[in-house]
Formats: structure tokens, sequence, C-alpha cells
DNA sequence: AATATAAATGAACACTGTTCATTATTCCAA
DNA sequence: TTGGAATAATGAACAGTGTTCATTTATATT
């Protein structure tokens, strides 16, 4: 009698047992993650510790790691719930027709995200953690950011197609789209906007925005 | 026999001494400094702790303690020495005359800079460590970063004077600039150009530097 | 030589992520 | 109902981190 046999047998004769356990997992797997996004927002992330997680949904630092691989993967779970709040938010300007206006709008609601859940941009596209992750799981891509690049890639085309962006190529263009609001948000956050200039930080973002839609609007 | 009268006696009378005693505090410094820079080039950013620093120069940890408040004191320390390394590649260009040219030849000089020393520019430009070291001094400004802003923004608003960037803001349009390339020099070492992109990323970014240069050279 | 000043020490503290033998609980078949 | 197997939860222990500070050692001045 092999372990193969016993789990075979076991999985038939006990499918509804074992469909409850798998919730069972899921639930505890979101007790913890948030956990982890309460002390997140409330008190940053290097506040997020194993131990401040365990305490608060009153487990044991050990059952942690019974529903996570490490630090790492919890973050990386983060990123990806980061990744759908950000992509909810785009997708609502779907409803914007012109390629152009809605990718003027795509860069508000990007900047947007970033200022108002720094922590989690930074996460998203800045930290190690969720990318040693992939690392880690042997994966070589990153579908949040692939497919959030993708909405970017289709509206630059859509813009081409209408006869912007003459003379350029869509992918390099889209990436230097992204670097740049992309740069504008990682400055803002590392607090270095506010160290170069004198100005409200916040004002400097706007008016570096329209600067911003200026350059792409150019014929 | 108070102690102000004290130090006045001893500062007249050894001089000699005390020069000597201040010369040998900044060696050690300098000590501190490079076995610091020594293991952030070789292992990386995480791996300065200040046991490894102490064993490196064989002083104890306390030591390091006496010449330096805190491990942020060294490594804003470190991210003065880099922005004087960058500063250095950037003055090179001063013999270019015509601005807009400087202008694109200074975006490649950081460019490579951030991708040749990829932990110096994240300790530069991201890491909240710098930042928080002023911080704790109450210093307001942020020296190292200004001057560098200050070198694109006097090269900018030559290219203005010279019919360049019209319509534009000067201080606004300087910092989109110089978030676009941080954009792209973020993203590059955060590993998030190869997760987007199959082509290999060092690829993606000269493609995409030549687009920004396309999109500034519009008139 | 005695004393005042400065420098160097390293044990100790409070943290961190992670592991794993041990204990507790749940489940199913006989 | 009960014995045993599978699963889940535990928390002490380990190796690391930054930081402090009473104590010791060395240097300089009187």
């Amino acid at each position: 009698m092999n372990s193969v046999h016993l789990y075979l047998t076991k999985s038939l004769k006990s499918m509804g047992t074992s469909e409850r356990k798998a919730k069972e997992r899921e639930e505890i797997k979101s007790l913890i993650l948030n956990a982890a996004k309460k002390l997140f927002v409330k008190k940053g992330i290097d506040q997020v510790t194993i131990r401040k997680i365990a305490e608060d949904i009153e487990y044991s630092v050990g059952t942690v790691y019974v529903y996570f691989k490490d630090k790492n993967d919890i973050l990386h779970e983060l990123h990806t719930q980061g990744f759908g709040q950000l992509g909810g938010a785009m997708r609502i300007l779907n409803s914007v027709s012109d390629p152009m206006e809605r990718l003027k709008a795509l860069g508000r609601v990007y900047l947007e995200f970033a200022m108002d859940n720094p922590d989690m941009y930074d996460l998203m596209f800045n930290m190690r953690a969720p990318m040693e992750f992939l690392d880690s799981m042997h994966k070589e891509e990153w579908n949040e950011g692939k497919a959030t690049f993708d909405v970017l890639l289709n509206n630059v085309q859509q813009c081409m197609e209408r006869g912007h962006f003459d003379g350029h190529q869509l992918e390099p263009l889209s990436f230097v789209i992204w670097s740049t609001v992309h740069g504008m948000c990682s400055l803002h956050i590392s607090q270095r906007v506010k160290g170069v200039n004198l100005d409200n930080p916040e004002t400097m973002m706007e008016k570096a925005y329209e600067e911003f839609v200026a350059l792409i609007d150019k014929k």
C-alpha cells in the first residue's frame, strides 16, 4: 500500500473535507495578508514584521511560515494587490475615447495612485522584495508589471494610429513615457523633490506634469 | 576654574597636538568610509553592516560610533562621495559648447553612471538613509541634489536662450527631464525593465534614450 | 609622576527573519 | 468508539541586525 494509493483513496472519499480545508487555508492566508496590509498603510513598510503580523492575528510566528514561504512571499502578494487597485483605477479610463486624452488621464491616475499610496507604490516599483520572490520561484515573468505596461503600450499604439508620435518606436517610446511619470513619482516618494525645490513639492509635481503633457503633445 | 578656561588654555598651549588629533580623526573616518565603500561595491548595500566594517578595519563596533553618529551618517557620507563622482563626470561636458548637445550628453553620462554604479545610484536617489540623516541633523537642504539639479537647470536655461523649449517653464521642465532619465535608471536598477520586456534591458535603455532625445528635440 | 582628557572596547539590549523538533488538533477507517 | 495517521500550530532557538554605555586603555598636560 503506497502513499499514492492512500492519497487517491482519501481524495475520493473525502472531497468535501479537503475542499473545506482549502478554503480554511485561504481564509488564514487572507487573515495574514490583511494584517500585513493594515500595518503597511498605517505604519509604513518597515513596520511590517512577521512578529507583528502574528501578534495582530493572534497566531504564533511559526504559523505565518506555514502559509507563506517567507517575507518576500507576503510582500509579493501585497504588491499584487496593489496592482489590482491600480489596474482598477486605470480601467475606468476605458470610457475616454480619444487615445491621446486617455494617455494623459492615465498618467494622472498613475501619479495620483503613487502619491496617495507611497509605500504601496514603492513596493510595486522600487523594492527588491517582490522581484526576489519571483526569482526564488524561478519565474521569469513579472505578470503584474507586464499587464500594466501593456495598457500603456496599447494606448500609445492607438495614439500612433491616429497620427501622434510620428517617427517614434512604440515600445521604447512607451517605456520613456512610463519612465517619466515613474521618475516623478519615485523622486517625490523618496523625498528628493522637496530637497531640490523651495516650492511645495505637490505644486512642482502638478506643474511638471503639465510640462510633460506639453512635451508629448508636440507634433 | 571652569571648563571654558581649561579649554582655552589647552587650545593655546597645544595647538600642534590638537591639529594632529584632528588629522588622525579624519584618517580613521576615511578608514571607515573606505571599508564601507569596499563592502558596498563588492557585496551590495545590504552587506554594509557596522560589524563588517569594524571587522574589516580591525576596530571594535563601538569605535565606529565614536566617529559616526549612526549608520545613516555613514551612508550619507557615501552618498556625498557618489555625488562627487557624478559631478566630476558631468563637469567634463563643460567643453561641449552647444547647450542642446550638452544636455543630451549630460543625460547619457547620468545614465551611464547609474548603470555602472547601481547601488551607489540607489543610495543617492532612492534610499531613505541619506535623507533621514539630513532630517536628524535638522538640515532642510539637500546640497548634493540641489547642486546637481542646478547643473541641469543652467543647461536647460541656456537651451531656452537659444530658442529651444519654447512655451515651457524652466524649473518644471528641468524636473521632468530629470524625472525621465531618473525613471529609466530607477526601473532598470530595480529590475523592472527585464520583467516587462523580452529584449535585453540594456538595448531597451539605449533605444528609449533615443526616443527621449527625439522628444526633447521637437520644436 | 599624577592627573585630566580622549579613545577604544565589547558585552548587553532590543530588535529582525527563519527553522524545526515538539505538541495539539483534526480526520477517517476499522 | 477508538487507534493511528495526517495535518496544523507552536515557540524556543539561531544567526543576524543597529545601537548604547560603563569600563578599560591610551594619550596629553600640569
